[in-house]
DNA sequence: TTGTAGGCGTTATCAA
DNA sequence: TTGATAACGCCTACAA
């Protein structure tokens, strides 16, 4: 029955300190050590010298599961993101990031990639975790999944995505108006056959997209047929650069001389592959993508794009599920963001 | 003292379910509650089925922090990430993700955004959630803190960064090599005036990146002199454009014929300055990044670059921090990987 | 097969 | 100002 002082057992057995090793170290008692950290004022300098002094050499680091053991809720929003790869998603997520930092939070991001299977996983995860709220674009914003979570108590916000449904808060931009504004630059730009690429159509924001387009073409006089609709599999470069074949394989005089893509992604591989394939762009074809990610405005004919308040979109989500964890008589929002039209030489005359 | 059921205090509690309410709801002790969790075998179909609803009824979920409490240990491992935005780590992250979902672990992510304040900040979190390891871009591969981090127990593995220092564990890609490949292939394309273009100098995939361009310039028997080096402040893609700026300023007889960018950002960037400003790529200006970012693929004038494995990074990053999380006597390693070059048409002849 | 008890580290209450 | 103690929810011996 040797007793090991706490340095070397923590040496020698590997086990961090606690509160109570720091007590002992410091001679005082276990309540004062926890003083030290939660109230000091009520400490005299002295002993909260020495206390400190404890901590630094044992190398205390308090242990964050007993504390949330105790308060009975951790410190941490969860978003689960649809696709962590997407410049779009991780420019939303550093505007939550900035909102939880201010309210002394930390965000765990998960990554569903699309997939339904890894995106209950990762709510169950955190919902174990206890986080305060959930942030989530789902890969299915129907999905009866949601409503378990709330009912369960946890305050949820979707993201990026509508709902039909007054019981949940959501944060999106209005899709059916950044489609308008993108018609209307183009024929405003004096393009009278216009290709609209996008898809799956399983996606709200796709549609959105073509609805608001077809309403601008419409209220600009022209035919529905002289919009053509290319659907493509999944909102990536690669299916830019097929829609782009599909194009380019159209004889000219019925091409279309313009063509609206529902995200910068599609729109960077559809003007690849029309350099590629010899048209010019503008001149030939002029291109308008969604989202304004970074490399829209870098790639070599800077694209043309409907931007999206990235940021602003991930802090009204964070702050609205913060709202709703704290206040018990919050009422749920739908909040609409509005897109603006970001013109570069993708369309330029 | 009127009994409230389980069921009546959750609804109005808000409190959420626990093992407890959950024997009392099942009429059996807790610690069968907890077998049917941990070893359900060991319980009668009968009993586990009436436990199982009553789980259901009450909407009950583990309590993660508790289980943590009790293990000693989490079951997380944390990244914390140079720059969220950069494709290049969110491929890398994602090849972490793997490893740790195979390992039954989660992976939470943090980004320092380059920045040591929040890099530290982001350290002391993950230690207090005790996560199993802790993988580390740092911004400064030499710093202290990472001592500080591994002799309090937890293991770190350095990702994408050397350190003169064999008591880590780093995974990086050998950028010499990666340099060398890049220089080589230009002046097999016949060019004898490169441009270098790279920066902070602080940075060490800079310096050996160039150090490499330099060793295979000797090789070929260029003088040093033809061999410009263009210093950016960030390696990001208005820098490149800066670059370009300059490159174009130069006459165009003395001006280097190809440009080695120290990555993709910066390449793409110079890309659409060179094509702005009339310079025809490849033919006036050859261009090899770095990275092989999907984008560089996709850029209008497709991009030659040095491709790193990053999902392997990535996930042998996770297995060797679980390796020492586990052996006991495990020894560090220094993993160095293989980059490649892949040519596409910002080079072709 | 099922039940009981003790403890993980922290915090807050209450008493000294 | 400081100290003792109970509780958070879970897990695992060990006992019945």
């Amino acid at each position: 029955m040797t007793s090991t002082s706490p340095l070397a057992r923590r040496a020698s057995a590997g086990r961090t300190a606690s509160v109570k090793d720091v007590a002992v170290a410091a001679g005082v008692s276990l309540g004062t050590v926890s003083n030290v950290l939660n109230r000091p004022d009520r400490v005299s300098p002295a002993t909260r010298a020495r206390v400190e002094q404890a901590m630094k050499d044992l190398g205390f680091v308090r242990n964050e599961s007993a504390r949330q053991l105790r308060a009975g809720t951790s410190r941490m929003l969860g978003y689960v993101m649809l696709d962590a790869t997407n410049p779009f998603f991780t420019d939303v997520a550093q505007g939550m990031e900035t909102a939880a930092e201010t309210a002394g939070l930390s965000l765990v991001l998960c990554n569903s990639r699309g997939r339904e299977g890894r995106e209950q996983h990762h709510l169950e995860l955190l919902q174990q975790q206890r986080v305060q709220g959930l942030l989530i674009t789902p890969v299915s914003p129907e999905s009866d999944v949601l409503e378990a979570l709330r009912d369960r108590g946890t305050p949820v916000v979707i993201v990026d995505r509508t709902r039909d449904d007054p019981s949940f808060c959501t944060v999106a931009v209005d899709d059916v108006l950044g489609g308008r504004l993108a018609i209307e630059h183009l024929v405003d730009r004096g393009h009278r056959r216009v290709a609209y690429i996008g898809g799956p159509p399983s996606l709200g924001q796709v549609r959105d997209r073509l609805e608001g387009a077809r309403l601008a073409w419409r209220d600009a006089g022209l035919p529905d047929e002289d919009l053509l609709v290319i659907s493509t599999e999944e909102l990536v470069v690669a299916e830019g650069r097929r829609a782009g074949e599909r194009l380019a394989g159209i004889a000219s005089s019925k091409r279309p001389t313009a063509a609206f893509c529902a995200n910068d992604l599609l729109a960077l591989g559809l003007l690849q592959h029309a350099i590629t394939a010899g048209l010019r762009v503008p001149h030939d074809l002029a291109i308008v993508g969604y989202d304004d990610i970074e490399f829209a405005g870098a790639a070599a004919v800077p694209l043309t794009s409907v931007r999206q308040p990235r940021q602003e979109l991930g802090r009204a989500a964070a702050e609205l599920v913060l709202a709703e964890a704290t206040d018990p008589d919050h009422e749920h929002q739908q909040v609409l963001f509005t897109p603006e039209l970001v013109a570069r030489a993708s369309t330029r005359a």
